[in-house]
DNA sequence: TACAGTTACTTGACATGTCATATATAACAT
DNA sequence: ATGTTATATATGACATGTCAAGTAACTGTA
């Protein structure tokens, strides 16, 4: 039920199209929720069908005509209903094939291991450094969507992104530390 | 391709039944990958037809006979491939609904946004002192399993869990801590 | 004695996510 | 001239995960 409904608000900003809805994805929810076109234009026409959207298409010169979607009273009614209804359990299962291979380590030769983690912790760096220009360009962002008002709240999730990213290295490292302490 | 190779992995300690290996599951990687029964059967039936494993009934008194799996020469293969074969970005997507919640965060009455925050902060807290006590009782579960060699590893799991909950804890702590002074 | 819970296995429908491919045109670079 | 990237939408096959219910018989509790 998550991507409607991250879809129903981002169309709560202004009318979008689904390659518009992407490329507000690709810089924000996915970096916590990811989505492919293919996903977002099947669960359009599911909205539509619902009725919690409507579209209408805008001709182009030279490329092909928008499809625009705009949120109808009860789309908008449904995802504040969604909101406000968090579940039971505010832990979803997390899913970390890392962890996986980590579990069956024995299996590994300690190299393999080794090159594995400091990959890993690689990636992570990586992904902080995009999370920190991200926070820089949060603003601007905020004025492009015409929605200023949300940038504490985008920032919040930025910051767990960081926070996580930051806990997974410092894990990674006491592994590679405990796994040299082990030789 | 993560539950099938789990269930491969697990094999590899002993033959076990579908239920065997939700029990062992539950103690275990579905801290970091969640299976249900009926997933595990369908994998089961599955990895039999591709021939990685093997089954046979061992017929019980008074319940429901068991069907137990064991593991064949190219099942052990086929997972022992794919444990050394990581995948080119160690960091698979994240999926965080509660984030997504945050990030129409202003679409929310700020008492709920709190007392959501407080209340994941406890989930968490309970999460990591169910962490604890796993961690003490690993060394039975690697004895039962007839694994002590794993224990080491499995010890890293649990780890990872614990602190990626602390750093959970601590970013819903300052999220309050903000709410709090933008008030 | 009735009911709930546990052991054990299975199936079906459905929801969700991924991957590959298709169409079409413009802008830009090699 | 040719290829690549960007804009824009869409579909099909497949993989994976969730939810609900069904069969069957024992064990423990009220």
């Amino acid at each position: 039920m998550s991507l409607p409904n991250a879809i129903l608000g981002l169309l709560t900003y202004q009318p979008m199209s689904g390659y518009d809805l992407k490329q507000v994805f690709d810089t924000s929810i996915n970096f916590f929720w990811t989505a492919q076109l293919s996903q977002i234009y099947r669960e359009l026409s599911m909205l539509e069908k619902k009725g919690y959207v409507t579209s209408r298409i805008e001709p182009q010169e030279g490329r092909p005509d928008r499809k625009v979607y705009s949120l109808t009273q009860e789309g908008n009614k449904s995802f504040l209903e969604w909101l406000n209804r968090f579940s039971e359990s505010l832990l979803l299962p997390v899913r970390d094939e890392f962890n996986i291979r980590i579990f069956f380590g024995s299996r590994l030769p300690k190299e393999e291991l080794v090159f594995q983690l400091n990959k890993y912790i690689r990636e992570l760096r990586l992904g902080l450094e995009l999370y920190n220009t991200l926070d820089n360009s949060l603003r601007q962002y905020a004025e492009a969507l015409l929605r200023p008002e949300e940038e504490f709240y985008w920032r919040l999730t930025v910051k767990k992104g960081i926070i996580m990213a930051e806990a997974a290295i410092r894990w990674a490292e006491e592994c590679l530390q405990e796994l040299a302490n082990s030789r």
